[in-house]
This record gives structure tokens, sequence and C-alpha cells, in this order.
DNA sequence: GTTGAGCGTT
């Protein structure tokens, strides 16, 4: 990656050895923008390894070729891994939530913590930058206290959610040509412990859901946490998100059947296809639906990993959604412009789940939205669901709300066999759309209404 | 001792 260029890793070093001292070593290949020695967090002993980044990568040619002696050890200079590698290449285990793990998301702070910042980047720069997700409201860059040269991080607060997660849902933006890595940012008061909305039950249907499955945590907090989100566009970063225990996490899946949720799957996938079709089937069986999946569709990589579900959800794949490039046929017709919407590609569901609120749903999904202007389309695609389901699908808010009755309701489960549409329920009562049902019981919003009605 | 941490006012 661009901005590990001109890192290294050096293993081996001596405890005595500091990063002051790295950098008077290294210091004479080239100019060095930054040193780091790797401690213990809680003991505070160095580990043995740090990293030396220059500012002009080609002289690591050279640095690679030669033998270093530092404090009288003989160290080990290799080219630095990313992360993304280390995590493919080094660890079978994936639940490994890395640092933040701990309560960053489980408090939604309005601001974003951004790392990897370039020293060069100003207030301005770094707010101009970030009002294209929504306002800004504050913009910190954090300094060192004695020597004042910027620490490569800061933070930058929105008001509203909907920002804070349209940013989060790429993980990677760019700033004056340097990729930095935005996080929700810790809370500076809160106690990293604690569990400050109401989980019981309560109002956000969604959250309820996660925490029923008895491990709050994994929904909400790890969501944050940088392995999701490292994906960088490479899709790496997936796995860990689905491993990472989303899925159960959200208690979904493991309410019922396990595969509840999966049923997104399909929902994603669908886009032609699938939805309907699979609903049925789909419903159980995430991976299939999934497979069905669009052509050309990225996420076969999701379906393998997360058989169970929610992963499969597409969440990652924009492009089923607005794109429509799937599915039979069907979708491709004009539907896809609108679709587009990047932003509801990926995430869609994302943020919004974890929004306690509801407000989540808006967003992402909302973008999806763009894609209801299809409508109709029939498609069929398989299942004969309609399409327009989609529609259904964002409309209702997803994330609106009470989630609780629709999605819980379990009618759905029940009446899969009849197929996909009826997620919802809703639309029992028509059968074309599929979607609709989706949507409706999914998010409430539908579902109530034909209840009411 | 060999692959990461940095979270607050400027």
């Amino acid at each position: 990656m661009d901005s590990d260029q001109g890192k290294l890793f050096i293993g081996g070093i001596s405890w005595e050895t500091s990063e002051d001292r790295l950098k008077e070593y290294f210091g004479q290949y080239g100019d060095i923008s930054q040193t780091v020695v790797m401690r213990d967090k809680v003991t505070g002993r160095p580990r043995g390894f740090g990293f030396v980044v220059f500012s002009d990568p080609s002289v690591l040619d050279t640095v690679l070729q030669e033998q270093h002696t530092i404090d009288g050890r003989t160290v080990e200079a290799k080219r630095a891994l990313s992360r993304e590698e280390q995590q493919t290449s080094a660890r079978s285990g994936n639940f490994n939530q890395g640092r933040n793990s701990g309560g960053g998301g489980n408090v939604r702070t309005k601001k974003i913590f951004v790392g990897g910042l370039p020293p060069t980047i100003t207030e301005d720069g770094f707010r101009q930058y970030f009002e294209a997700y929504g306002h800004v409201t504050d913009v910190v860059i954090m300094y060192d206290q004695n020597t004042q040269r910027p620490r490569g991080f800061g933070f930058i607060s929105f008001d509203t959610e909907d920002a804070v997660d349209r940013v989060l849902h790429k993980n990677f933006h760019d700033l004056n040509g340097k990729q930095v890595e935005v996080k929700r940012a810790l809370p500076k008061d809160a106690n990293p412990g604690g569990v400050s909305r109401t989980m019981s039950g309560g109002s956000g249907g969604y959250q309820g859901y996660g925490s029923s499955g008895g491990n709050s945590s994994s929904y909400d907090g790890r969501m944050d946490s940088n392995s999701y989100m490292r994906a960088q566009g490479t899709g790496a970063g997936f796995p860990p998100y689905g491993s990472s225990g989303y899925a159960p996490g959200y208690g979904y899946g493991p309410a019922g059947n396990g595969v509840g949720y999966g049923s997104y799957g399909n929902y994603g996938a669908p886009a032609g296809a699938g939805y309907g079709a699979p609903a049925g089937a789909g419903y159980g069986n995430p991976n299939a639906g999934y497979a069905s999946g669009p052509p050309g569709a990225p996420r076969s990589s999701w379906g393998a990993q997360n058989p169970s579900g929610y992963g499969a959800m597409g969440y990652g794949n924009a492009a089923p959604w607005g794109a429509g490039s799937g599915g039979p046929g069907s979708a491709a017709t004009g539907q896809s412009p609108s679709g587009a919407a990047g932003y509801g590609n990926q995430g869609y569901g994302y943020g919004g789940y974890g929004g306690s609120d509801g407000s989540y749903g808006n967003a992402g999904y909302g973008a999806a939205g763009g894609r209801s202007g299809a409508t109709p389309n029939s498609n069929a695609g398989s299942g004969g669901g309609d399409l327009q389901g989609s529609g259904g699908y964002m409309g209702s808010g997803y994330g609106d709300v009470n989630g609780s009755s629709g999605y819980g309701n379990a009618s759905w489960r029940s009446d899969s066999s009849q197929g996909s549409g009826n997620y919802g329920g809703a639309q029992s009562n028509d059968p074309h759309v599929g979607q609709g049902g989706y949507g409706g019981g999914y998010g409430g919003a539908q579902g109530r209404q034909a209840q009411q009605q």
C-alpha cells in the first residue's frame, strides 16, 4: 500500500534501542519520516521490533541489501507487511480485534479518529475533505506537546450519525494524496467498558438484536474496529468482518435457525436472481442465494467466508443494488443507473445497524433507494420475486425502527416456504412484490402499515 | 525477544 511505501520492519532489535536510535542509525541512508519501537501495551517492555519509514521509498533498496547492527545486535530489516498482508498470511483465527476494539463502538460519538495524517495537512484541508460527508462541527489535528510536530492523527466531528457512517463506510480516505485511516473516536469521557445505550430491548430494535445474542460487543463494538474496515478495496477486509462474529453477534442468526439473517444474503444478491428466488430457499441457505448472484460479482468472497449469512448479505456488494448488474437481466435494465450512489453500495446496511436509533437506515439504504427508481422491472428473475422488491426494502427503512416488529416477526420464517417475498410480511398480499415484503418486514415500516390496514 | 500504535484543543 502506498502509505507503507518506504516502510521497513526492523526485527530483532535490542531492548535498548529506541525510536531515536533507529532514526539516527537509518538516517544515514536518507530522510526518516517516522520510526517506532513497538512495546507491550501493558508492561511497556519493547517487543523486539519496530518500524522505520523513509520519506523516499527508493532508499529501501539500499537498506535492504545491507546488514545492520544497532546497539550491538544484528537486526533484520524487511519491507513492512501491510496489515492486510499480515492477516491473510499469519493468522488463522480471526477474532483479533486489534486495538480499539473495546468500547469504541459502544458509545457512538459523532467523532472520527483519523490516523495516518500527512504532516502537511492543515485544518482547513482536513475539514474541507470531510465536509463532503456532512456538516463538520469540529476539527482537531494533534501535535506533539513538546516538539509541536504533527502526531499524525486528528479528529473530525459531525453533527449527524449519518455523516459519520458515511465516512466510516469507507475506511480509507485520501487526503493530500496519502491514505488515512478512519475509526470512530474513542469517547473521551465515557467509561469504555460500559454500554451506554440501552440495550434492553427497548428502543432500537437492532441493538436488541445484537444484544440478545449475548454478545453485545460483537455487533456494535467490533464493527468500528479496524479489521472490518481494513478492507481497503481489496476485499480482504471482509473476512474479518464476518468472522468477527458479526453474524453471531447480531444475534439474528442464532436466534432462530442460525441462518436467519442469511436471508439477507439473498437479498443482496439478488438482484436479480435472487431475491425472489431465493427466498425460500435462500433463506435458509444463504450461500445459495449468494452464489447465484450476479455475474462477476465480487461477492464471492463473502459468501464463501461467511456462510452465516449476515455477511452475506452483501453488505459489501454494492453492485447488486445499484448496479443491477446482476441479475438476470432484469435488473439490468434501466435500473442500474440510479443505483448508483455508491453509498448505498457498500454499506448499506452496515451503518444502520449500528445505529441504535434507527436513524441508521437512512443513509445507506437510502441510497439504495435510489435504486428504487428502477422499479419494475420485473424480471423476475428467478424466483418470481419482483425486483421491485428492492424498492421496498429500502423504503421501508430498514432502519427505522422498530425493527422489532418487522424484523422480529417471525412470520417470515414460517412463511419462508412461500417464498421469498415474504420476508416482511407485508407483501404477502401482493406476491409480486417480493421486495416489499422484505422491506416491510425488516424495517417495520411497511409491515406495520400493512398490518394496520 | 522478529509485523504496529497513535485517542484530544492548536
